[in-house]
DNA sequence: TAGGCCTGGTAACGAAAAGAAACCACAAAA
DNA sequence: TTTTGTGGTTTCTTTTCGTTACCAGGCCTA
C-alpha cells in the first residue's frame, strides 16, 4: 500500500504504529502541549491538567522519556524536586503534533455535528 | 496556554481530544490509511489489516462513522456486502495524520534508539 | 440431503489496561 | 502536633481489549 503524497509503505507500519501510539496517547499530547512553553515540575503537570492520575502521569512522563521526547531531571532536595523539558526531538515532535490539533480544533464543530446526526439516526432507526 | 504558532489554547483541549483520542487509537490510523486509495468492505479490511479482531473492526469502524469520517453503505444482497469509504472529512483528515506518520517514519531510528539507550541505562542502573 | 463456506456482524467470557485511593519518607509550616 | 507538599509506588476496582463461539441465509460440494 502507497498513501498518495506519503513516501512509506503498509511495511514499515508496525514500527511507525508505535511511535504513532505514543502521541495518541491523550495524557502523552497533554503532557507535550504544555512543556512546549517550558519544563515543569511533577505536580504542576498534574495541577495544570488536572483529570490525570499520578500513576498514569509517571507512567506518560517514563515511555515520553524512553522515546527520547522528554529529559527528566532530579534535585536531590527535599522534597525532592524532578523538572520534566522537552528534548531537541520532542520539540521536533511539536510541528506535526501541534498541526494535527490544529486541524482538530478547526473541525471540532463538524465533527461534533456528525456525533449528533449519528446519535439522532441511531435513536430514531 | 498558549502554544507559539497555534492559535488554540488549553480550554477547548478537552473537546480537541475527543477527536485526538480517535485518532490515536490505532485501528482507527490503519483503517484511515488504508481507505484513502479508495474504499473496501469488512472483510477485506479485515484481511489486509489482518491482527484486528472483527469485534475491534466493527467498534473502529462505527466510531468513525460517527465522527464523520467513513461512510457506510449497505448493498442488501445474499451475502450482504457493506462497503466503506472515506468522506470529505475523512480525507482533510489524511493531511496532518499523514504528517504525523511520514514524522514518525522519518525519525523512528532515533525514538528506537532513544529507547535501547534508556532501557540499557534501566538494566544497568 | 447433509455438511461446510461465505457474508457482516453480535454475545459472552477471560485478560489486560486504566483509574481511584491509600501509603511512603521526610521536612517545613502552622 | 497536625497539616502540607514533594514524587512517586502499591493495591484494588472498573473499564476496555481480544478471543472464541454463534447467528441467518443462500451457495457449493459430496
Amino acid at each position: 500500500m502507497t498513501i498518495p503524497g506519503h513516501q512509506h509503505e503498509t511495511g514499515g507500519c508496525q514500527r511507525v504504529n508505535t511511535v504513532l501510539s505514543r502521541i495518541g496517547d491523550k495524557w502523552s499530547v497533554q503532557v507535550i502541549m504544555r512543556l512546549s512553553t517550558g519544563s515543569r515540575r511533577f505536580n504542576e503537570l498534574k495541577r495544570e491538567i488536572g483529570s490525570v492520575s499520578q500513576k498514569m502521569l509517571s507512567a506518560t512522563l517514563r515511555g515520553l522519556e524512553r522515546d527520547g521526547f522528554v529529559s527528566r531531571r532530579v534535585t536531590p532536595s527535599v522534597p525532592p524536586r524532578v523538572d520534566y523539558a522537552l528534548t531537541d526531538l520532542g520539540h521536533e515532535l511539536l510541528g506535526p503534533v501541534g498541526a494535527l490539533g490544529d486541524w482538530a480544533f478547526a473541525n471540532i464543530d463538524a465533527v461534533e455535528a456528525a456525533r449528533a446526526a449519528f446519535d439522532a439516526a441511531q435513536a430514531q432507526g
